[in-house]
DNA sequence: CGCATTTGACCGGCGC
DNA sequence: GCGCCGGTCAAATGCG
């Protein structure tokens, strides 16, 4: 079987202590792909990566959302695709495709990090800007509603080099200096998703007394662009949906930010001890920071209507749509060969948003809520857009890419087999 | 009526 | 020790 090959060049070594899953999208125009913060910013890295499609990985990927109630999502257990919304198709319909991928050490916002996406000369900042990608001449030839889905990871290989992204972090904090030049990513036509953070989080009630209230753990953050459309009853944000079901138990207001932050638990199994912690970006309101702490005890729902209706974040219309396309989902998965590709359950989908809001999600706003169909035959048009997410830590990257604790253990391997031996990493310096 | 959200109170950690 | 801050609880409220 042919690995899609990757290749990663750093002006500097470094151990490879963790994984990263670099992704993302962009949609908007595609701008000019030049960058001018290499200078001006010390910390600057080129990753180059290389794409290839290879058939048999993409027909077993396929194979693997079929037999998971025909939701692409379902298949990767990955919260953070999940969080975003991103069809996994179309990380496996780019085609030989190669991007140049900056990161940045410096950021302007130390807990918002990971995968930036292109180009343009904007003034406007985003954050949330670690790689970068530079768009080829091939970009520049593509239609400018462009889709950067190219997923790339890096696997735990102790001969690759250090992750850019824990790099990052482990380097000082480079103040708005460093980044003054920063003119890396337009916010209108980067990519919005990115990894954030990875820093220490209460967790334990403060009301139970047997436990320490800090308890240094992992949090898992992640900037996605914030969904429009806010619900009129509620002062809380629009979450994109993931297929966890999450209850809000709690709202504040977060010193030095103007928006306040919610706290949901999830509401899927009982003594979850998950969490995940919603708040705008302060430096671009348009962004959503999703952290996420603990994780999951228990897999994933095993229907999405288990999940219907569990939270009232979303506007009622798109509940409505949500809970009807889940009814018709799982129809569909009763009565489809989970040998293949069941495409009705996609069309059914972009029928569906198309009606629900027929727009073109070019800008930052909403790209996750494209429907997967509509996004393959952007990316058919389309081919080679990337998108860049970063990931932090290995055990983290472990985690979020295999199933869920009490999952079964085969499918979980083989899951975790077809995350992470998608791109078949060599570091190259 | 059940469930989710809202919101003020409570609590522990942390810095001064 | 005190106050600030963030995270959680739980009663009140609202929606379907």
């Amino acid at each position: 079987m042919c690995n899609i090959l990757g290749t990663i060049m750093e002006n500097y070594q470094g151990d490879l202590s963790d994984i990263i899953r670099a992704s993302g999208a962009s949609y908007g125009s595609c701008s000019t792909g030049t960058s001018s913060s290499e200078a001006a910013n010390p910390f600057s890295r080129n990753y180059h990566l290389q794409f290839s499609s290879d058939p048999m990985i993409f027909s077993s990927v396929l194979e693997g959302f079929n037999s998971n109630f025909g939701d692409p999502f379902s298949n990767m257990r990955d919260p953070f695709l999940h969080e975003l919304d991103l069809p996994l198709s179309a990380y496996f319909n780019s085609t030989s495709s190669s991007a140049e991928i900056k990161s940045s050490g410096a950021l302007e916002e130390a807990t918002c990090f990971g995968g930036g996406v292109v180009a343009g000369s904007s003034s406007s900042s985003n954050s949330c800007v670690l790689a970068q990608k530079i768009l080829d001449e091939d970009d520049m030839r593509r239609p400018c509603n462009s889709i950067l889905s190219n997923m790339i990871q890096i696997s735990p290989n102790d001969k690759l080099p250090i992750s850019p992204v824990v790099d990052s972090l482990s380097r000082p904090f480079k103040p708005s200096g460093a980044v003054s030049g920063h003119n890396m990513i337009d916010a209108k036509t980067s990519s919005d998703y990115c990894l954030v953070d990875n820093t220490k989080v209460q967790i334990s009630s403060p009301r139970n007394p047997g436990l320490k209230r800090r308890k240094s753990l992992a949090k898992k953050s992640i900037c996605v662009p914030a969904p429009a459309a806010p619900n009129s009853r509620q002062s809380g944000e629009v979450v994109p949906s993931d297929l966890w079901a999450w209850r809000k138990y709690g709202q504040k207001p977060i010193k030095g930010s103007p928006y306040p932050r919610g706290y949901y638990r999830c509401s899927s199994s009982k003594g979850c001890p998950a969490r995940k912690q919603v708040e705008r970006s302060r430096t671009d309101p348009n962004m959503l920071v999703i952290t996420y702490t603990s994780e999951h005890n228990h897999p994933w729902p095993t229907h999405r209507n288990a999940l219907a209706g569990s939270s009232r974040s979303q506007p009622s219309k798109n509940n409505n749509i949500a809970a009807s396309k889940n009814e018709e989902e799982e129809e569909e998965e009763s009565n489809s060969d989970s040998n293949k590709v069941n495409n009705n359950v996609f069309v059914r989908e972009e029928e569906k948003q198309l009606e629900m809001d027929d727009v073109e999600f070019c800008d930052i706003g909403v790209p996750y809520y494209r429907p997967i169909s509509k996004m393959n035959n952007y990316l058919q048009l389309d081919q080679g857009l990337f998108a860049e997410f970063g990931e932090i830590e290995k055990d983290q990257s472990v985690n979020l890419l295999s199933p869920p604790q009490g999952f079964d253990d085969q499918q979980r391997e083989s899951n975790a087999l077809d995350s992470f031996h998608f791109f078949d990493w060599r570091g190259d310096i």
